[in-house]
RNA sequence: GGGCGAUUAGCUCAGUUGGCUAGAGCGCCUGCUUUACACGCAGGAAGUCACAGGUUCGAGUCCUGUAUCGCCCA
């Protein structure tokens, strides 16, 4: 828009190059904390908040995973953050929008393995761990750029000058003071437990990076000899049949468990099993966990039950609490990636070792299945296999099943009371979070006290739920990962004395001995334990940074609900517990964007839509403007998703819903155009208030209204109900009609001045409360605007402040003395003729440019009203005469249509037929309507009952429904009577 | 197994604390080169509000149950 016009066609391309210019060119996107020297980080001097950013606002992105690019999900989460951003930077809140990006170690490296593997056939193990994790950076530099390239193009307004990465210098401090804290206060420790293994990435995971996945697999029913036999009610019994879906976990059997309940117990608990196989000799032992069969139970596991349970302490979470329970042997038979090996703890295998078992070494475990399956069946110790649909464990980053695997890990106690805190207060020491097992001052605690007190908000409120039973049932946090992409453990193991030494820097020397042999941990931490400081770790915790002081705790954190339970309560309780205070007080919890079918978008089944896609071909304001729209309380949104062949013969995914978008963008541009056209030569001191016509008061009426809906509605957090209100507004309201109204002013030499004005004001305040959706269009024209009309207030009514950018003009703020309730009523009255008119003019194919003639029989005061606005009738229903009274007598040749409480009469027009047809179908309508509102008025109970002013509105509408239908019957006769 | 959500026009969705003859956008039908916009304008057709009970003067809305679909947790 280089001169005072804009361009005849809205090019997205083109308008988002130019705002993008606009808004680099200067730091708006920029937050510092108010004070004089930014440099003394220790004690800082805050200086008297000015006016103008009194209150700060901020938000730290959910930090993008550095494994892939962003898709659609991204794209709605990031403009809902960018709207609330847009909309306090606007409210001049002291804005600060924090960017970066996620190492997400598990997934990273996994992702960067398998392309080192397929490209050059390389495993990561052929690798020194330095040349691989500089392979995973530079993977990681090439994503970072292109992931805020995308944010972008989006048209979010981050900070970009504070973009921070999880492993960066910055937040690898804040990691290290945090691991340390914790580990003074004893939180963290290490333990031999069964953990989720991840037989793919070689990896333990925590309970929540495991998903349950419903799998079409089978019980087998497998026999195991006694040594000897017994007879049971006279029965000789050679063997017992133990059930299970995981055969070849068979190898590490230690015992034979049943219930002490069943009958047959007293036989044989105490007798001994010889394994098949590895011909291992195990006690048949009782414990109440065993589930009694019963063919004919509900309960599935009843149903497929033997009574006997194999009992794996190495490979089943049950078994092993059975095996503490009663003291077996762990016998681990499996190798890290899941295949069958005696080097890893199988503590009997120089006993056990035959043929038959050493066959099995180094098969994978579902190889070793089939084979395990097929020996007993040849042994004929098969009994039975039987289908079975059962949830499994699978990992949430291979996709692979979960093997509960035996290692060595290091934790974060949840549930201990923090000694710290208790050394704070003694009196919580032993005080629990009402009907929970909560200690109040444990990191479990600590998160969920805020929403109890109301603290912390969830939007949609029914997530807290989640939060909170998530909570109640935490078990300590597994925080290594045998990864090599990642923060490795600050952790050292004395080779002397054999005990760990930590710290906030490396130590050289063991801490309990003064050794030099000290060995670091390999493992690194969870990806969360990182995420889970980026409230404040980004703000430079754990230094007092005036940036701390000035935006913690941050206002809106904005994410979807799948990570509430594994970031969202993990940066309240890390928050809670580093920082002192809540990391945010709302929790916006968005809508998850599902294919046309309710399908989830992705990779596999090819139909996720890119973003970068969908702003080429439709623009980021329309991907915007359609993501916001869609965007309601709601858990899901369908996005029906259509393939198009691109020029270049690239098959891309798109969605007919961005149309709405593009359409609503279109329209602004040329609205805009035509204003700005007429807004040549504006003089705001020529804005005479005596000169307004009733549809200025009406739209400004209406705009105020609307900027008094859309803040109100931005503020909870409603972004399709503020899109909807701001479509009627400009759409419905400010083209449909106003604008129309509006032409013949603009050649009214005494009228022009005020209606420039009073557009000119209109389109400003539109923009600004567009803007935040709609970011690259409403700059652009705002720019424009800035050129034809510099000035855009209503002369003392409103004086908005200029502003050389959108980006930072000032919220638009609502004006009483300008809402205009009989206005907006009269106005109303006007169109219901005018759409009357073009219904019967339709209806008779009158030809849209055709000028007829119009009178209207209707009560004194409406007929005063529209004899008064006739130029408004005649013009928007194209009429050479329009007439309004009391008596008004239905022409020879007239159509008439009965609306409301006015009967309107198009002259010259005749279809009898059609006319009785059309009046017929409107009497079978009031008819009922009538009959309803009757039988409702005629029942005692309503009239007694109901509030007085439903049931006066209920009376005056049986009135008005009354003389409607006399009016029809009247014509209708008339009808009759014409030939 | 426990929890949460959804079910309203062909499609995607609104529908406030119960109170109109249940709305919007897209699609469909009819007409329109009205000098801002055909990505548009004017008009129209289209719904047993999943089903069955209940509460109430009154239920799309509240309660109970059923069905289907989806998500989370175990």
């Amino acid at each position: 828009m280089s001169s005072k016009e804009l361009s005849k066609v809205y090019e997205s391309k083109i308008i988002e190059e130019q705002a993008k210019e606009i808004w680099l060119s200067k730091p708006y996107f920029h937050a510092e904390p108010p004070v004089v020297s930014r440099h003394v980080l220790s004690e800082v001097e805050r200086v008297e908040p000015d006016s103008d950013c009194e209150k700060s606002f901020m938000i730290a992105i959910p930090p993008p995973n550095v494994t892939a690019p962003l898709h659609l999900g991204h794209a709605l989460n990031n403009t809902l953050q960018d709207i609330l951003i847009r909309f306090r930077r606007m409210q001049k809140f002291n804005t600060l929008w924090m960017p970066g990006t996620d190492h997400a170690g598990i997934a990273t490296q996994t992702v960067v393995e398998k392309r080192i593997l397929a490209q050059e056939g390389k495993k990561r193990t052929e690798f020194k761990r330095e040349d691989f994790v500089a392979r995973v950076q530079s993977w990681k530099d090439e994503y970072e750029i292109k992931i805020i390239e995308q944010l972008k193009a989006m048209g979010c307004s981050c900070d970009w000058a504070r973009t921070r990465f999880t492993m960066d210098e910055v937040c690898a401090k804040a990691v290290r003071s945090t691991f340390f804290k914790l580990f003074e206060d004893g939180l963290i420790y290490r333990g031999k437990r069964l953990v989720n293994w991840d037989p793919a990435t070689q990896t333990v995971l925590a309970d929540d990076e495991v998903e349950h996945e419903t799998v079409n697999g089978h019980f087998y029913y497998m026999k195991y000899p006694l040594v000897e036999s017994v007879e049971i009610d006279g029965e000789k019994i050679e063997t017992i049949t133990v059930a299970t879906t995981r055969p070849e976990t068979m190898l590490g059997d230690t015992a034979i468990a049943m219930n002490p309940k069943d009958k047959r117990a007293k036989f044989l608990v105490g007798k001994k099993v010889r394994l098949p196989i590895v011909s291992r000799i195990i006690p048949i032992i009782a414990d109440e966990h065993v589930v009694l069969p019963d063919a004919n139970s509900d309960d599935e596991k009843a149903k497929f039950s033997t009574g006997f349970l194999k009992v794996t302490p190495a490979h089943d979470l049950d078994d092993y609490a059975i095996g503490q329970r009663h003291d077996l042997p762990v016998i681990n038979i499996m190798a890290p990636d899941g295949s069958i090996s005696d080097k890893y703890d199988w503590t009997d295998w120089e006993q056990i070792k035959n043929p038959d078992v050493e066959n099995l070494i180094g098969m994978d475990r579902f190889e070793a299945r089939k084979a395990i399956i097929e020996w007993f069946r040849l042994e004929k110790l098969l009994e039975d296999v039987r289908e079975y649909v059962h949830e499994v464990g699978h990992s949430y980053r291979s996709h692979v099943p979960i093997e509960p695997y035996l290692s060595d890990q290091w934790y974060v106690a949840v549930k201990k009371p923090i000694p710290s805190l208790v050394a704070r207060d003694s009196s919580l020491a032993e005080k629990l979070i009402e009907e929970t097992d909560v200690p109040v001052a444990s990191l479990a605690g600590l998160a969920m006290k805020p929403l109890l007190d109301g603290r912390l908000r969830f939007i949609p409120a029914r997530y807290g739920k989640t939060y909170q039973t998530w909570l109640e049932n935490l078990r300590d946090w597994p925080i290594s990962r045998q990864l090599w992409w990642g923060h490795q453990i600050p952790i050292w193991y004395c080779q002397k004395c054999e005990k760990v030494s930590s710290g906030l820097k490396d130590p050289t020397n063991c801490q309990h001995c003064g050794s030099k042999e000290i060995v670091r941990d390999p493992d690194v931490l969870d990806t969360w334990f990182s995420s889970a400081l980026w409230p404040f770790s980004t703000l430079g915790w754990p230094d007092k940074t005036a940036e701390m002081k000035t935006f913690y705790p941050t206002d809106v954190l904005s994410t979807g609900r799948d990570i509430i339970t594994l970031w969202v309560s993990r940066m309240v309780m890390l928050g809670q517990y580093c920082a002192g205070d809540i990391p945010f007080s709302d929790v916006y919890i968005h809508a998850m964007i599902q294919d046309g079918q309710g399908r989830k978008m992705s990779k596999s089944l090819g139909n996720g839509i890119d973003p970068l896609v969908a702003i080429d071909s439709h623009g980021a304001d329309a991907m915007r403007f359609t993501l916001a729209s869609m965007t309601t309380d709601t858990q899901d949104i369908r996005m029906p998703v259509e393939t198009i062949k691109l020029p270049d013969g690239r098959e891309v995914n798109t969605s007919p819903k961005l149309d709405l978008g593009r359409n609503f963008c279109n329209k602004l541009w040329n609205a805009s155009r035509f204003a700005m056209m007429n807004l040549d030569g504006i003089a705001p001191e020529k804005f005479d208030e005596a000169k307004l016509t009733i549809t200025d008061k009406w739209i400004l009426s209406r705009l105020t209204e609307t900027i008094a809906e859309v803040t109100k509605s931005l503020d909870e957090f409603k972004f399709s109900e503020s899109l909807t209100l701001l479509y009627k507004f400009f759409w419905n309201d400010l083209c449909d009609w106003y604008l129309e109204w509006s032409k013949p002013n603009m050649q009214n030499p005494d009228q022009k001045p005020t209606t420039q004005n009073v557009l000119g004001f209109t389109l400003d305040q539109t923009l600004r409360l567009l803007h935040p959706f709609v970011p690259f269009i409403t700059e652009g024209i705002f720019q424009a605007l800035n050129e034809v009309a510099p000035v855009r207030t209503l002369g003392e009514i409103a004086k908005p402040k200029k502003s050389e950018a959108l980006v930072i003009a000032e919220w638009p703020k609502q004006i009483d003395s300008l809402q205009n309730k009989k206005v907006q009523q009269q106005i109303e009255t006007i169109q219901t003729v005018i759409r009357a008119v073009r219904d019967i003019r339709n209806q008779y194919k009158k030809q849209p440019r055709e000028k007829l003639n119009v009178s209207v029989n209707v009560a004194k005061d409406i007929a005063a009203l529209l004899n008064e606005n006739c130029e408004l009738v005649c013009q928007l229903a194209c009429l050479e005469k329009f007439t309004a009274g009391e008596n008004i007598e239905k022409p020879k040749n007239a159509a008439a249509i009965i609306i409301e409480q006015m009967q309107i009469y198009l002259h010259d027009a005749v279809d009898v037929k059609a006319e009785k047809a059309r009046l017929e179908k409107q009497k079978t309508e009031i008819q009922k309507a009538k009959q309803a509102i009757t039988a409702k008025l005629q029942n005692e109970n309503f009239v007694t009952k109901a509030k007085p002013e439903i049931v006066a509105a209920s009376k005056e509408k049986l009135v008005q429904l009354t003389e409607q239908l006399e009016a029809i019957e009247k014509n209708l006769l008339e009808l009759k009577i014409q030939p």
